[in-house]
DNA sequence: ACCTATTGTCTCAAATTGCTACAATAAAAT
DNA sequence: ATTTTATTGTAGCAATTTGAGACAATAGGT
């Protein structure tokens, strides 16, 4: 307990892309074998949001990270103590001391959208490594964390276009390609380059910048930033 | 305590369509002019998920509710301990049983779609009258009850094309005004006639049946019903 | 028999999107 | 220096979707 609410965890999923493809932070415990995503608890006098922004700057290193909650997970499936047991042990935690966490969590589940390059992933006291896996291929995850990556994606999916985050996964100047291939590999479908362009341009979102000359022997491509307030 | 998970608490906001208005219910419990949604607590062993519906079952004597989680409110500002003693003072109930009601809870946001016509408003023990609100004709709610109202409709506006949920809140049969009259009261606007008629039409998710002939002095409209399925 | 309000549907204009084409261009190859 | 190659920016037109109005059909009142 020590100052925690009991009962309630949050569980995020950090997305971020690299080698065009989509990835997120998964943790592994201590001599386990047993993979998770990044979560955490929430102190008696703390907000919400504000825990688990705090678990992300431990384990991301960065402070504006773009955050949004989208499911509460509830069901009591969810609640397998014996795994929990399992990496208590390990660890060589005492069950007197650290029994709670082996006990029913509603975790409440975060999607995160960040700089990929930006990350320097560090693991927290049960955990040996965070890495980046590749979304579609995954270890296994303990408890219901695949369902949570699953309905992350999905709502992720839904909220590109709605909101205009594709951006958040990107550096701060990218160009029109990257951006396509953000939406592609969130959409998970080809996308026509002509089309894209026009819609994404007619939004009045992205600011132009001067060219990208990266080597390549064909024409250069201009790099763009995203526009936040826009009066 | 007893048998339920502390600190954790739902809250519903329960929409109906009635005289062409949007509506829903709220509570005002005894003695104290305060006005709240319908909420409640999960027990150790139960699904969140199943707590909502047993607390919906019981306010509105309804089984099958579309019934659809929202947002997780988890800010320390919502713990508000004064008002909910002043409610155990006026049920005359010992601060010694009672006292868990008033400390932090985390509450998980679901608002439900149901036929006006079938519901029966029935209170709890604490509340002395569950009632239909025109949802932009509230009285002033207790916590930040009044900000979870304007998410529900808010999420609620987002899905109403998504999902196709209009018609949860019509009975079983409805003509085509009658559903463009609850999208038009859950988007704000006036939609043009026939090219509502387009669109819904060409979703193929109604069944025509017979006209209904109300006795007016023009042409009796069609009465539709959802298809769930369709193989 | 005619009038009135509303319904179901059609039509054409306007806007959006799908798709192809083509000139511009950065650097490598000749 | 010229040609070649891969990619970019954008124009143009077809196809599709949406906006807006119009009109015949009709249930019941006058």
């Amino acid at each position: 307990m020590k100052g925690y609410l009991p009962h309630i965890s949050y569980d995020s999923v950090v997305f971020g892309f690299a080698e065009g493809r989509l990835k997120i932070l998964i943790m592994k415990y201590h001599n386990t074998g047993y993979f998770a995503l990044p979560g955490g608890f929430v102190r008696s006098t703390e907000n919400l949001n504000d825990a688990v922004k705090r678990g992300l700057k431990e384990r991301t290193g960065l402070d504006k990270i773009y955050l949004e909650q989208f499911y509460t997970f509830g069901s009591v499936e969810r609640h397998q103590p014996a795994t929990m047991k399992t990496i208590l042990k390990a660890n060589k935690l005492p069950l007197k001391d650290y029994g709670w966490l082996a006990e029913r969590f509603i975790s409440i589940a975060y999607y995160a959208l960040i700089d990929y390059s930006k990350v320097n992933p560090t693991p927290d006291t049960l955990s040996d490594s965070v890495g980046w896996y590749e979304i579609h291929d995954l270890p296994e995850l303990i408890f219901n964390h695949q369902e949570i990556v699953d309905k992350a994606l999905e709502t992720l999916r839904l909220n590109l276009d709605r909101k205009l985050i594709g951006t958040n996964l990107l550096p701060n100047q990218f160009t029109m390609n990257e951006l396509q291939k953000v939406h592609e590999v969130i959409k998970g479908e080809k996308l026509r380059r002509s089309s894209f362009q026009r819609k994404i341009l007619s939004l009045d979102i992205l600011k132009r910048h001067e060219k990208r000359f990266n080597g390549k022997a064909h024409k250069a491509p201009y790099l763009y930033s995203f526009i936040d307030n826009k009066e």
